[in-house]
DNA sequence: ACATCTTTTATAGTTGCTGTCACACTATCC
DNA sequence: GGATAGTGTGACAGCAACTATAAAAGATGT
């Protein structure tokens, strides 16, 4: 029931052409007639049919974002990012929640497809191989977003992780930290992203005289699970006179900051304890947790930039875009000679 | 490049309106044919473009959907709620963050119509009339889903907040607490909402004999806002025997048991200390906050619920469906004469 | 064998918009 | 003054699907 762009040629008393070119300035028109146009335009509240113009311009102005589960708070920032950005170049999102089954992801780029997106942006925990050869099929720019493993040889935003716990690492030495315990968590897909962070907290203890790697597996990486191993990691404390605790989640260094907190043993004046990934309660949590920021908000940007370059006429390379993480310095951790051991 | 109706048409060797019959089974074909179609759909790897067929079908199988951010995890509550239930009725989702600001919000409701969604969801915070009146006037099913309001004469999924404040005021004196303070925060808009929960905490207050209301303001409803009025609330646990106190947000509360952590006050042995929200770090806090859990993925799946039963030829009430809440019991409350006070 | 009824197929017309082409008109040049 | 170039406008053919209608083919009955 909506007015047409025929209905506004006929108001206007024009031809269906010259309405189009006022609308898109494709082609010069005279002033008269512009206005005249206009003015019917407004008469009749007409809007272009979206549709119908992507159906002829072959463009939908629409990028397809696949997400294991927007409900996880980092998720989310990765699409606002998304959101955000491609908004910036006149794009609009269809968002598809996979819950991370590989049959789904391939079901919705499908759909997606079938509707005409210009690029899919696919936010994924694991890369799955069919997965991604099925939607670069479509030949249509694709951009990869995962946090858990480098360069998988196509369009990626990533995170360097070795970097970043080398850096972490490294805070923890400068707080003159010795005895620094790495808290890991092998659990299936995991121990990859697991690997690359240990190998930078390797990094940084080799550079450090006399120091010695001591690495720690956890049951899990939830706060049950830091809490869990509690009695093992005092032992570690009280034995091997370990001062500082990186362990490789928040939510299990928090898990095991309420079991010192149980049990008397005070952070960060006995024991340094930082997190990864700066939760949101790292933030609140008391004492505040020192972490490592990572940039999901920028990983979803950079992903669609990536995208919409291409849809420019740029090129889009097969490689991997490590964004910079950040070291968040809150009260968990201590200069080693202020804490009362 | 991809191949189009026509080209299956052309290799199955039968028209254009026989494969159409075979994808939309919308008349019977014979079996020969079919299979010939099915073959030749199969051999081009053909999925029909649905921005041609929305076009001419005047279905786009699109609902819009506008927040204020979808990096806000009770927002991404919702929409994962709408976009779980959405596509179990084969609609997709399209995502707009407005950031609260109407005019973006009526240029991205401008923007879902000439993609002919067929339904938009608004979350806002506040309800904006002007808004509200522009997108009613599409003519298309609108829900609008709010966090603060009573009905707002729409067709709207809300929660109802004073029956939520009489239950966790109930609770709190079925653990025996008397004296219990309202700690509330008066603050733009938010003091609508606030009044709600007020009347409930009122309601059960003056179920309870001889009890007296105690409301008190805090500046704000973040954690440092709890932590700055911890003085003050002090004082009242001191002179006036408050036992109980019900923050009206989680952040408040923990900001105020951090307070009592730093100054000697024990939660919830010397005071018993409740939130509103049942946020992330309500669970993982230490003690357990006790708080209202609202029910954000639900109120995003009735919202799209109601659309698509409309769409379906039902009817869409202007009315407010209340979804009902839940007291999440936690360490941070405790009977009152198990406190040592 | 012819008429009638049913099933299947082909044709043409739609959807709303864009882009190419052609035409009419004006302006400029030698 | 006629050729050339430049501008504004309209007609029309798509874009890729669906749909109504008409036509053809096949089945049934007398």
């Amino acid at each position: 029931m909506t007015a047409t762009i025929k209905d506004v040629a006929k108001l206007a008393g024009v031809s269906i052409s010259t309405v189009s070119r006022v609308i898109n300035k494709s082609k010069p028109v005279s002033s008269e007639v512009k206005a005249k146009v206009l003015e019917a335009i407004d008469e009749l509240g007409y809007k272009p049919n979206a549709v119908a113009r992507s159906l002829v311009t072959r463009r939908s102005n629409l990028i397809g974002v696949i997400v294991t589960d927007i409900g996880n708070s980092y998720i989310a920032q990765k699409v606002r990012g998304i959101e955000e950005i491609g908004r910036m170049y006149n794009y609009d999102i269809i968002l598809s929640n996979s819950y991370g089954d590989p049959n789904t992801e391939k079901k919705f780029a499908e759909l997606l497809r079938s509707k005409q997106v210009e690029g899919i942006i696919l936010i994924s925990e694991i890369p799955n191989r069919e997965v991604i050869e099925y939607v670069e099929d479509f030949k249509i720019p694709f951009v990869y977003l995962n946090k858990y493993y480098a360069n998988p040889g196509l369009p990626s935003v990533s995170i360097d992780h070795r970097e970043a716990s080398y850096r972490m690492t490294n805070y923890l030495m400068e707080l003159g930290h010795r005895d620094i315990l790495y808290l890991t968590s092998y659990e299936g897909e995991e121990a990859s992203l697991e690997n690359y962070k240990i190998e930078g907290y390797k990094k940084a203890i080799a550079n450090g005289t006399e120091m010695e790697r001591r690495i720690y597996p956890a049951q899990g990486f939830k706060v049950e699970d830091g809490y869990a191993i509690g009695d093992e990691v005092a032992n570690f404390i009280r034995e091997d006179g370990i001062t500082a605790i990186f362990c490789c989640q928040d939510e299990l260094a928090i898990g095991l900051i309420n079991y010192c907190y149980d049990n008397g043993i005070k952070v960060p004046e006995d024991v340094s304890i930082c997190g990864y990934g700066d939760t949101k309660i790292a933030s609140i949590y008391r004492p505040g947790l020192t972490t490592i920021k990572e940039p999901y908000y920028d990983m979803g940007a950079v992903a669609i930039r990536r995208i919409v370059k291409k849809l420019e006429g740029g090129k889009l390379e097969r490689t991997t875009t490590y964004l910079p993480i950040r070291v968040i310095k809150r009260e968990s951790c201590k200069a080693k000679d202020k804490q009362l051991d």
